[in-house]
DNA sequence: CTGTTAGCGCCTTCAG
DNA sequence: CTGAAGGCGCTAACAG
């Protein structure tokens, strides 16, 4: 059907060895039969088989990418990030959603072994240790992103997520606001869990108590975000303030303050984890935490192929800094 | 290295021949050896390699989808619907962005072919009709998504974009805008042409004249949404109401009306595309069209399995209607 | 430097 | 109904 090496071999009246050869770049050939082998390539307009070369390698020029939501801008920022790293040497990137569900995780898992990825950039989902344990141990190439496993020595590319959290919120305490509620996504999942961390460092070290009541969690979806927030304000006196540790969270929560009518600072303090590119219309009133989301892609995906070059180099943990934006004006002291 | 067929048959007791007949699920396989063979499966936890399966019949079971912008909601929510459909059968996903760009579109369908992709799911980009014309030609099943491809015989999932255009448009008209500026992605784009169609059909119907000064088009990006709507009021008279025709155009558009410290619909009327989540900020004010993505998406993967399955069925054209949400009060009359 | 050859793991005739 | 055997297109020894 298509044309194969050998034809191209025929038509340069060589081996297909030699075609192979310089097709792939390798040295040892005569510039003569090289100049012979491209201009037939050309002319044949030969497109190698990489199904072939796979089979015939053992592993494929793919990278595997198993994100829990295509359609949260945090994670397509590093999508495409990764995208790009990957295109640059000609690797087509496999997309595939785990809708934070364990158990698709590992099917995609199954999945990308056998199309034999070179390797597998993964944003784990809560409880899937022993999976990438278990990849690890097979010297399958594959590093986390966004979230760490606790327990592999695998590389991973994440946020200092305490840090972040801790400053936003202490500067809502130092703003003045007393009862700092807490909107995150599950603790199992490594960055609720630090954010949360991050939150119990703030108030504390404020000589504020963390009331238990103040702090809800819930899978990192906009409804759950808005759901949470309009059962914060259920209770009496309702927060002053509101922490949220998550982008859609974010968004869910800004819709329910905006329906029940209060408004950012007066009425209610914000800090918030995001990655909107639209809070021109609100930016001024909140503190922010942005993630380096490209780059942290750019990074995976740059230690996913040094690590498929050379399997054996130690894992490498690579922690990058949130931008923080304070709101700038400070307001009423209690 | 991994487990193969030969192992299975050999723990099985039966031939290679037998395994694969019982895993493809083909008849004419008595139900004791078909049992023996998925016990040994099992057992031996094995993970058919569809690499050489790929390389034996052909074809992999791979879709290609190669959109322009993975960061736009607008294609986000379509590849959600493909993964899900293509889940469903087994098959991965291969994502491509082609950033608008033609040569890279062109690029990463070469890829695409070299992986022996089962189909291929494609947003056009301007000017490249004879790569699909070629993919028809050599039986590669493909359908476009958002965009038409002109002159090509190939399936396609679309919006009817110039009723919508007209529709909101129109309504504009009718609010009591006369000098109705319009912020459109490159006309040679289907979806940009079309809405600029429909734009023109409400103002003639309604016996406006088109100025061409009050009309923009560029690249769909939200900087460029920015720039194009603060050119817009360098004029005198400036505009009294736009119409934006792409959604990061909108978000472009908003945002520079925001920094003018317009207010919509006091000082400036607005109808958009949109795909944002965030419309609970401004909806009230805003007259809506929002395009069924997720449908789309669904749409496009049923089509594709569809012709697949047989190559030889006959093009289809599936036209989908968008979503109008009118603003709800009308306003002054001139 | 170049060519010959033996598979990579699977499916699919073709015999039995 | 089942097994034996021949490739799919390519690369990597191994010879020359």
């Amino acid at each position: 059907m298509s044309i194969k090496i050998e034809d191209v071999a025929r038509e340069a009246g060589v081996s297909t060895a030699t075609v192979s050869r310089v097709l792939a770049g390798k040295p040892y050939v005569s510039a003569e039969l090289r100049r012979r082998v491209l201009e037939a390539a050309r002319t044949l307009n030969y497109r190698p088989s990489r199904v072939a070369r796979s089979l015939r390698v053992q592993r494929s020029s793919i990278i595997g990418l198993i994100i829990s939501d295509i359609q949260n801008p945090f994670f397509t920022s590093i999508v495409r990030a990764v995208e790009d790293v990957a295109q640059q040497q000609q690797y087509p990137v496999f997309l595939c959603n785990s809708d934070e569900d364990s158990e698709k995780e590992a099917t995609y898992v199954e999945l990308m072994l056998a199309e034999q990825v070179a390797g597998l950039i993964v944003a784990p989902t809560a409880h899937s240790n022993n999976l990438y344990r278990k990849l690890v141990a097979m010297q399958m190439p594959v590093v986390a992103i966004d979230r760490r496993v606790s327990g592999v020595a695998m590389d991973m590319v994440v946020c200092d997520n305490v840090r972040a959290a801790r400053e936003v919120v202490s500067h809502l305490v130092e703003s003045g606001y007393r009862r700092i509620a807490a909107v995150l996504s599950a603790l199992e999942i490594s960055t609720g869990a630090e954010r949360y961390q991050g939150y119990v460092e703030a108030l504390t070290s404020h000589g504020l108590a963390v009331q238990a009541e103040l702090v809800r969690t819930g899978s990192p979806r906009t409804p759950n975000g808005y759901a949470m927030t309009m059962d914060l304000f259920q209770q009496s006196p309702p927060p002053d303030a509101i922490f949220t540790g998550n982008n859609l969270l974010t968004v869910g929560a800004l819709h329910a303050i905006h329906d029940l009518g209060l408004r950012i600072p007066e009425d209610i303090g914000f800090a918030a984890f995001d990655e909107m590119d639209w809070m021109f219309l609100v930016k001024p009133a909140l503190t922010v935490v942005k993630q380096p989301t490209y780059e942290m892609g750019r990074r995976a995906a740059e230690l996913l192929l040094q690590r498929i070059a050379d399997p054996t180099r130690p894992a490498q943990i690579v922690t990058l800094q949130p931008t923080i934006k304070l709101r700038e004006s400070s307001r009423r002291l209690i």
